[in-house]
DNA sequence: TGGGGATTT
């Protein structure tokens, strides 16, 4: 390929901030955070941090700031910091062939050498008049000018934060603060603050601070307060630190929802920290397989899965007093059932002694979005703090060869230009869509280097995609070598859930591939989209984490304009089957009066009404068809955190006798693929050997099942061998390493992802918990796999084809017209059997049934008859409805939760 | 015979 056209051709961004009054450029460093961050040891091998808090603190670095200081020292008043090492682990151990995760917390406190300067004390309101009116604070908040604050911890000057007023008009129903970037003033050098909330650890003054005051008042009177703040403003390691000092909390603990594992651990050990305690003390984080609480916590970083999960249990939530949302924007699909949940637990608990209270965290502006759904609650705005970005958009006017469709082959071209034009030593962080265009991408420029000039450092391409084994992942965080160009090529895993250190430039295609569910077929449409602007903007923000940066955009400004603004909420795109059952278990019976922030559409609430009502899950009343209670069965489904046709399964399972060989294939369904592991080492025939090794005729699930035995198998010797061993008094290091290594060993061999191996064995153990509890009775098939193919089948019936010889494709038993083919990586794609099941259709190029199992079609015929009269039903009552709607126009009464909430 | 973005209970 030829990379030597003229394609670059920039449209500079406007400079929009950091020009000082004197129209000099300030340069805008912040101060380096203290933090403290769990040892990169994630579920995937990836080191992740979360979405707006990361900032690590090696060793290493700590000497080369403590030299900063020294340097500084007489320009900061004496004010020195010293930073021990902190550090958290989190394990994963195998106990009696049960693989367990064991997180060691180990914290130590800082000794903080640093001079304290006080701040007058905060002033905590009593919370006695929780909800009394403005006027009767006697808190003065007229026209208070904030100063600009620069303080500086170790010489590193801290951004200045823009101008802030909070006046009285503020405490009214406005926003009270508005950052603006153009609004930036260069500040008169000011005595460093430092907020005394702890006496053992002392943090640098965060953009939050300066609203403090008012968030405190707010936080106080407010049933519902909405947080606007960009990265690095410091919500969400503040504001659940603000409701304890305001008291809050002595009504009940504070949940803090995060959409991201990593995230909810990662906050609530710096808020430890920041607070003097250990985790599982004042402050604490439950995630899935981690519960880092206990009753004394008050603080609980949580992921939304987990509230919701509580929520079932509990639907007052009555445990807690307040709860946030944090990165409410990313508008996952948790966080935006959580708000309609807990909107309705509030209006619960408003008249009761324990009221509670909301607070919605977000990035972007869609505060007004925000607002209007929570009856026009007040929005605090709290200003970021990133380095400047420049922005360059193609001029397609310039360049008259620029074609915006050639996303990879602009790609290569771009950085090629960026690698000659930038300076030496700056990363580039690329953003492309899939694995194939990365792994062409990285190709080619490895190919690039051949034609570089002798002066130019060298490319040194690194792709970056979930799917990729963890031991390439870690490559993306490995510290560039000398002489070199680090070019980490990514999907938008880079875009929130992982920070690489180091990033200076940013090229995005402006591409990203998405998933959305077709609801009337029931299939998932993987397609590559347009990014939205908020996610060009989050993309572009990347370059800014470390210092100044640049981004690249392969598109022009013209296109830029016609993106949407906001990424599409997953509630609008996914199969809201499992979120209705778990709605339905707190009441809910009318789907189509569900007050979502954004409402489903009625076709995609029809399906999931459709499918639940098919797999017996939920019935409609009689008096009112349009409404709908669970089953007996369905109740039991929620037992489980799985997919309504996975509980399914589990349930014809316990009736054909197979309960064990289905949680074994649940679980591991539950995980991406496991046959992802293994090394670089191996070639593609050695791929295709060990996989072979593992198949069936009877399809992907028996495969699944007998590498989960397989995996048992292992592990019950090897922990044989490391009993034996220890009994010759091996010391307890070299055994736990060489049982590691075994484990190792063995999942390369057999191409196994052993992080996903993992996770499965944890669903595995969760699962049989479960089932224990439910008094299922303990059953096995042994080898005989027709009782587990045939529950496969059962719990999936939907999912059941028929092969059409004629055409060489399967034709969806529950709606023929549909014509699918058996994607290659399945092991039935070649003997293509009469009937099959399938967990999922994917369609891409074609149409693709991914995970297949042989049937008997007579398993599953009674069933798609009785759905083709269930089906009948509901399509008369959905014509019905519509028309019922047309003719109430517009809105009768308020939807309302009517249940045992 | 083709290829798959990311979360989470």
């Amino acid at each position: 390929m030829d990379v030597n056209g003229n394609f670059p051709a920039w449209k500079k961004k406007k400079r929009k901030f950091k020009i000082g009054k004197d129209g000099q450029k300030i340069k805008l460093k912040p101060s380096f955070p203290i933090s403290v961050f769990p040892k990169p040891a994630q579920p995937n091998g990836v080191i992740r941090q979360s979405g707006g808090q990361e900032s690590n603190i090696s060793a290493s670095l700590t000497i080369k700031k403590k030299k900063k200081f020294k340097k500084n020292k007489n320009k900061q008043n004496g004010i020195a910091v010293e930073m021990k090492d902190e550090f958290m682990t989190s394990s994963v151990q195998l106990t009696n062939g049960v693989l367990t995760k064991k997180a060691k917390v180990e914290l130590k406190t800082i000794p903080s050498l640093l001079r304290v300067v006080e701040k007058p004390a905060t002033p905590v309101r009593s919370i006695s008049n929780l909800f009394a009116s403005q006027s009767d604070s006697k808190v003065n908040y007229s026209e208070k000018t904030v100063k600009p604050v620069k303080p500086s911890l170790l010489g590193t000057p801290v951004p200045s934060v823009s101008k802030t007023t909070i006046s009285k008009s503020s405490v009214a129903r406005t926003i009270a603060f508005t950052p603006s970037k153009d609004n930036v003033k260069s500040t008169t050098p000011s005595t460093p603050k430092f907020v005394p909330n702890s006496e053992k650890f002392t943090r640098p003054q965060l953009p939050i601070d300066v609203v403090e005051q008012q968030l405190m008042y707010e936080l106080a009177s407010q049933e519902t307060l909405i947080v606007i703040g960009e990265t690095g403003s410091g919500k969400s390691t503040q504001v659940p630190q603000l409701c304890v000092r305001a008291g809050i909390a002595e009504k009940g603990a504070i949940a803090v929802t995060e959409p991201r594992r990593v995230a909810a651990v990662s906050l609530a050990t710096r808020v430890a920290i920041e607070m003097g305690t250990d985790i599982g003390g004042v402050v604490g984080y439950h995630v899935r397989f981690e519960n880092a609480t206990t009753h004394k916590t008050k603080i609980e970083y949580m992921t939304d899965g987990i509230v919701l999960r509580k929520a079932l249990v509990s639907p007052l939530l009555d445990k807690y007093s307040t709860v946030i949302i944090d990165e409410a924007h990313e508008r996952s699909l948790h966080s935006d059932v959580l708000m309609c949940i807990l909107k309705k637990c509030q209006e619960q608990r408003r008249e009761s002694k324990n009221p509670l209270r909301l607070i919605i965290m977000s990035a972007t502006l869609q505060a007004d979005k925000f607002q209007a759904y929570f009856d026009n609650a007040k929005v605090v705005l709290v200003a970021g703090r990133t380095f400047p970005i420049e922005v360059f958009h193609v001029n397609p006017k310039i360049n008259k060869s620029f074609s915006s469709t050639d996303y990879v082959y602009n790609t290569v071209i771009c950085v090629k230009h960026v690698h000659l034009n930038e300076p030496k030593g700056h990363d580039i962080l690329v953003f492309l869509t899939g694995s194939e265009e990365i792994e062409a991408v990285a190709h080619q420029l490895a190919e690039l280097n051949g034609s570089l000039p002798a002066s130019a450092d060298f490319i040194l391409p690194v792709p970056l995609y979930a799917a990729l084994r963890p031991e390439k992942q870690k490559e993306a965080f490995r510290k560039t070598p000398q002489g070199a160009r680090k070019v980490i090529i990514s999907t938008n895993i880079a875009e929130t859930s992982v920070t690489i250190p180091g990033i200076r430039v940013v090229i995005d295609s402006g591409k990203v591939k998405s998933k959305r569910f077709e609801a009337t077929n029931r299939i998932d449409v993987l397609k590559v989209h347009n990014v939205s602007k908020a996610q060009a903007k989050q993309r572009a923000g990347r370059a800014g984490r470390d210092a100044p940066g640049k981004c690249y955009r392969l598109y022009s400004r013209e296109d830029f304009h016609k993106f949407e603004t906001e990424n599409m909420p997953e509630i609008l795109r996914c199969n809201l089957s499992a979120t209705f059952l778990e709605l339905m278990k707190l009441g809910m019976k009318n789907p189509h009066r569900l007050q979502l922030l954004d409402p489903p559409e009625p076709e995609n609430i029809d399906a999931a009404l459709l499918e639940l009502t098919s797999l017996g899950a939920i019935k409609p009343i009689t008096s009112d068809r349009n409404k709908f209670i669970l089953t007996d069965m369905g109740n039991s489904f929620c037992m489980y955190p799985l997919p309504p046709d996975h509980a399914r399964v589990l349930f014809q399972a316990q009736k054909e006798g197979c309960i064990m060989e289905a949680i074994k294939i649940i679980a591991a369904m539950q995980t991406d693929a496991l046959f992802s592991g293994g090394s670089d080492s191996k070639s593609d025939l050695d791929v295709e050997r060990i996989r072979r090794r593992f198949e069936t005729r009877e399809g992907d699930h028996i495969t699944l099942l007998k590498l989960v035995l397989l995996t048992n198998n292992f592990f019950d010797q090897l922990n044989s061998k490391t009993e034996a061993d220890a009994r010759y008094n091996k010391s307890n290091k070299s055994l736990e390493r060489e049982y590691n290594e075994a484990i190792r060993k063995f999942c390369n061999d057999n191409m196994i992802n052993e992080q996903h191996l993992k996770t499965a064995s944890m669903i595995e153990d969760q699962l049989k918990e479960i089932a224990v509890e439910q008094n299922v009775p303990f059953s096995t098939c042994g080898a005989d796999f027709t009782k587990i193919r045939k529950s496969i089948a059962v719990g999936m019936f939907l999912n059941s084809c028929e092969y059409d010889r004629q055409e060489d494709r399967y034709r969806l038993m529950i709606n023929p017209a549909i014509t699918l083919k058996i994607h290659p990586s399945s092991c039935l794609s070649r003997s293509k059997p009469a009937y099959i099941v399938f967990s999922e259709l994917m369609k891409t190029n074609d149409l693709y049934a991914l995970q297949v199992t042989l049937i008997d079609a007579d398993w599953v015929r009674p069933l798609i008859t009785e759905h083709k009269k269930i089906r009948k039903n509901h399509l008369a009552e959905s014509a019905q409805r519509i028309q019922q709607i047309a003719q109430v126009e517009p809105k009768a009464k308020k939807p309302k939760l009517n249940t045992t909430l």
